[in-house]
DNA sequence: CTGGCTGCTGTTATACTGTAGCGTTATCGC
DNA sequence: GCGATAACGCTACAGTATAACAGCAGCCAG
């Protein structure tokens, strides 16, 4: 059929920038792909040894500034706790997702839940305070993990 | 009479200290002074240029390991998101609460808010996680900050 | 075509945040 | 006192992030 059976997250974000007249370069997309296909987060130093493909030595900055364009556009979130980027699961709306993050094997898993976008809204509101990014990260163990007693 | 009219947030960690069987050193007392004069979120570093008393030049291991002493006892936080750290506003009972950080003022309001916390309590549970830490800060602009118009 | 403008990239240097390691000093139980 | 432990001071360094400037490509008005 003309639809490919599944797009892949890089797929995807092309689609998306196109539609908001935005550019994901090759820079942008390479630290995308990077975020994607690791099964953890990442610090900006490790994304931008993996770009080091043979032999350029690349600084900081390139990534840091591939970094914020992804940021910006929902394309991925930073751990604030961890200091560290992974891409976003359902990028096609923008949202600060709720991550839960376990200590033991590294897996991290982005939620989306309405109760606590309400809850922390009403209190908010309650305040007269005015959200504009949202930082909600649950450290624990995650259930692979406390089944295993890897839990320390 | 024999109870003085108000007790400080130095006094009333004194005491738990002392209920504890932990020691509020004269070091750790008086970064915990530093944090709870100050009115706004202190980084690290900042905290170490006040505890300069005149002539000596202290070392960043010293404050970093106040704080790792307070934060242990729940006497301050750690805003994740600013790098920097606040007194807790009741920290008679353990908690991690939740921040709104305004981003123009640089007021923080500290809550403890039983609806956000059952949300993350029952989104975790829903996923088998067993959570230790939350992390939960809402950046934004506080309402005086809007009344005023400076919102940006 | 030309020249200016804008946005992206590369590079250097540096600022900011946090820790390891080690020796000394204070404190506490005995 | 005396040994064990906790706290402190210090040097050095690791890890995270940004400022500032230069080059380059694309786009568009003139
Ligand atoms: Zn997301
Ligand atoms: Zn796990
Ligand atoms: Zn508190
Ligand atoms: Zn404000």
């Amino acid at each position: 059929m003309g639809t490919p059976a599944a797009f892949g997250p890089l797929e995807r974000a092309d689609a998306l920038c196109v539609r908001r007249g935005v550019r994901l370069t090759p820079q942008r997309r390479r630290v995308l792909a990077i975020l994607c296909s690791a099964s953890r987060p990442l610090g900006a130093y490790e994304i931008l040894e993996a770009m080091r493909d043979g032999s350029r030595p690349l600084a900081p900055p390139t990534v840091y500034r591939a970094l914020d364009f992804l940021l910006e556009q929902g394309l991925v979130h930073k751990l604030e706790s961890l200091h560290a980027f992974i891409g976003c699961r359902h990028p096609d709306h923008p949202h600060s997702g709720q991550f839960l993050i376990c200590r033991t094997c590294g897996l991290v898993t982005e939620l989306e839940d309405e109760a606590i976008c309400e809850s922390l809204r009403s209190a908010a509101d309650e305040t007269g305070f005015r959200p504009e990014r949202r930082v909600v990260e649950v450290l624990g163990v995650c259930a692979c993990c406390v089944g295993k007693g890897v839990e320390g």
